[in-house]
DNA sequence: TCCGTATATGTGGATAGGCGCATATCTTAT
DNA sequence: ATAAGATATGCGCCTATCCACATATACGGA
């Protein structure tokens, strides 16, 4: 159906953890749910849904799962998700969830280079 | 919301609506019911929801109203709807969309000239 | 082994969204 | 005035979607 992945972009929880998780490349659920102040169960679920649609791939490190961009992306969706980015980083609540990220103390995925060592 | 735009795009007679007003420039409702072979009160239905999201205007030309893009689209919008609209219009539903159309006898809109006279 | 942290998911409830059918309104032609 | 065509919308139904809460599972450290 021509308007599935439209309907992926049809959530803001979504857009806001998509938005992250293409700029931070590697980003784990406890970290997206202190950046946007959302309950853990709730980012997940949305993870699920963009992990089926193939938009989004998940790693297991250690005792978190990393999520980064599916390899799969097509052209045509990674164009329409810089634009998203483009048009909404510069908006609340995107920006909020940028300073919140920013100041998360003990950010687990930033030492994950440590944990392949 | 943020989403509020591809909440629009999220479903698939949308988007075969869109794509034919962005590409005719006019087109009134019995046009597109008979392109997409769809109940008048679908199609209808769709229309106004995109216009209550300023994405289409739409215009009496006596029995007939004519859709058209919106004067005030976004370009990021516009951008988006033709970026849709390229990947899309190669696949089905939305070329056959085109041949009905294309076959579709007694035209309304093809006389709107006439009707300015 | 036991505990704490991180994550996924079952469940039920509330809401939104899409649909078909019938009907009301508007316009033109007879 | 009446009829026919074009369009919008009220209504009820059904399904999808989103959510919070609770719980299950997985992992690492003490």
């Amino acid at each position: 159906m021509s308007s599935e992945f439209f309907k992926v972009l049809a959530d803001e929880t979504r857009l806001r953890c998509l938005s992250l998780i293409f700029e931070q490349q590697d980003i784990c659920v406890c970290e997206l749910s202190y950046a946007l102040y959302l309950p853990q169960s709730k980012i997940s679920r949305h993870l699920s849904i963009m992990k089926l649609n193939q938009l989004i791939a998940d790693r297991r490190q250690g005792q978190w799962v990393l999520y980064s961009p599916h390899p799969q992306v097509s052209a045509f969706q990674k164009e329409i998700i810089h634009m998203m980015m483009q048009e909404y980083l510069g908006q609340e609540p995107f920006k909020t969830d940028r300073k919140r990220l920013q100041a998360m103390p003990n950010r687990p995925a930033l030492n994950k280079e440590a944990a392949y060592v």
